[in-house]
DNA sequence: CTGTTAGCGCATTCAC
DNA sequence: GTGAATGCGCTAACAG
């Protein structure tokens, strides 16, 4: 165990005082060419890693963080992402960080951007991104860039855009999953239905079509091409669907699995449920608290999870490091592990964050 | 934000000096009776965290931990695990930790001995034990217990003993799982055959146990009891292997789902691979090197994974937490998430510990 | 531009 | 038993 090289010792082999060395490694300012150019020698030479602790004690100045996500509750999927955030503020409630949130209203647009144009006001350090209109996005985003300020996505990356850090999931692979587990649970005579939600909310649109696409290609290389019907169900009105749902399969009884490419699946379980259709196998996204209790009774055969959790912990994460820390990284996306939930595995997915 | 309190705030809340406050927070002895009542009713009221940096900064002595686990290569299970150490090492780098490996044999009792010997002489202040032999490990805890030195399990706790964390999994749900798996690839009028190794290790065998008992009740529950065979292979003498395998499925042909209760998978997929058998599904355990290359070219179905990274570094995480914020859990045991793994997602598998 | 110095909150040590 | 003093490595503020 080589003993860990200090700031003091760098002082002493550059020629030059702590105060300097300090001043090189953060970026201040105020340094002489010469003085940067022994520092950096020295720096090439050895390698120093500094002592968070040390460092965090002595730092005055706390970090202002902006979060901005779709409003959420606990158990649904962006209350997960958030649970996550909160999470790592806690582990890391010994740094100084003032962390304010922006919720919107991920059916409207408006919410959104009065949302987004309240952080620009802010002048936060840093900003964590669950976006979903992806315009206003681009836009924040742009501002952002602008004004030096470094922002992360949670939940899926945007395009053109710069972020330094993100989190989440290949949908290809998600829909090719989700193939896969609906030819192994039903005849391979029968046909599976894709469901899915009719509003709008460009961005989403984009997630479940990269999902169906998935889906379609493992459907075709798996020689089942032919067997797949599309329907779709509203999230807002409940009572619309139960006969949109029995109606589609009265009239294709040969369905006997459905793909809901979004957190949804509940709802087509309920409706089955309370139809006594129970030949029909259901997989979904997300271990939300609906989801999970039908997982638990067998209404849904199946989740696929993108662990939001581990993803608004991470955010968190990466944004300490690159404010204290300065990591940068060459490429700041991440795919999350796609999680298969089935009844048995579920009680092990509660707490996906170490404790 | 409520502004965080501090030991000289409690020291003078409870009319004492800050030293006395951390003597009893520390249970160092050597105060009066009231000083420490007068400092717990303090305690009582207002929840004062200590601050892990200024505490990391001032301590003195380091820390010193001894790691024991089977032996292993970087792709292979216990490899994982240690992977799992090295990285939270890593992370906590600035606390003055210093860890010792005692590496052992797991097909040697005899090595396994020697190993654990080792440690109780090195009398490290915690313990992290990957556990195989049953009874060495039993008496390795109790003279721990003796010598009042923590420790905790990775892979599987013990019985009879009472660490201070564990990390395993629930193997009977693995045991469904893999039922549930096998039963939706194969024709419900086929045969599923469990293959598990000749070999002993009295631990390995209680964990194939209780797998085995998982998957009968699996397929009690969904009624395809009469449809299970039982073989066995050896893990050490691959050549005898393939003669067992092809002559077991040439006599029973009806078999289409083979279960390999421990990491072998790869050896009777390599097996099928080299005679043509192809219409026969695998599932196994574990993400090793040997393992995950046969799931990329369809000769594993599928694989069950039990996060041997994150409990490696949880195991150290939690010995940390344990030893500097003296945190001690009601019930020290964890169960870790199961994984499933197709060929779909196994790319987003990689690197299971956030970064 | 640069060196020096005063804390940061806690653990430890040493007088009392 | 107890309070006060010292130092951990680093940041920030100040004096040159």
């Amino acid at each position: 165990m080589a003993k860990q090289i200090k700031i003091k010792d760098i002082a002493q082999m550059a020629g030059v005082s702590a105060g300097t060395v300090d001043r090189v490694l953060h970026n201040r300012g105020n340094v002489s060419y010469s003085s940067r150019e022994a520092v950096e020698r020295v720096l090439a030479d050895v390698d120093y890693r500094y002592n968070i602790h040390t460092s965090a004690v002595s730092l005055k100045k706390g970090y202002r963080i902006a979060i901005t996500t779709p409003a959420a509750g606990k158990g649904e999927y962006w209350g997960s992402i958030v649970e996550g955030f909160r999470h790592a503020l806690e582990e890391y409630s010994d740094i100084n960080i003032d962390c304010r949130y922006f919720f919107y209203n991920q059916f409207d647009v408006y919410s959104c951007r009065s949302a987004f144009s309240g952080i620009a006001e802010e002048h936060p350090d840093a900003v964590i991104i669950g976006p979903t209109f992806i315009s206003e996005t681009v836009a924040l985003c742009s501002r952002l860039d602008e004004a030096g300020i470094p922002y992360a996505f949670v939940d899926s990356a945007i395009e053109d855009t710069r972020p330094f850090a993100s989190y989440s999931t290949d949908q290809h692979a998600c829909g090719a999953i989700i193939g896969r587990l609906l030819c192994s649970m039903t005849p391979s005579d029968s046909s599976i239905a894709i469901f899915s939600t009719r509003r709008v909310g460009n961005r989403r649109a984009n997630n479940s079509l990269e999902r169906m696409k998935g889906f379609m290609d493992y459907m075709d290389s798996s020689g089942r091409t032919g067997h797949v019907k599309e329907a779709s169900f509203s999230a807002l009105d409940p009572e619309d669907n139960e006969n949109d749902v029995t109606d589609f399969l009265r009239a294709n009884p040969d369905v006997k699995g459905i793909a809901v490419m979004n957190s949804r699946g509940y709802i087509i379980a309920d409706i089955l449920k309370a139809n006594g259709i129970e030949d029909v196998k259901i997989v979904s996204f997300d271990l939300t608290h609906s989801n999970s209790r039908c997982l638990q009774d067998g209404g849904i055969a199946a989740l696929l999870c993108q662990r939001p959790q581990l993803q608004g912990f991470n955010a968190v994460k990466a944004a300490i490091n690159r404010l204290i820390y300065k990591n940068v990284h060459d490429n700041p996306h991440r795919l999350m592990p796609i999680d298969i939930i089935f009844r048995e595995n579920l009680p092990y997915y509660r707490e996906i964050i170490p404790d």
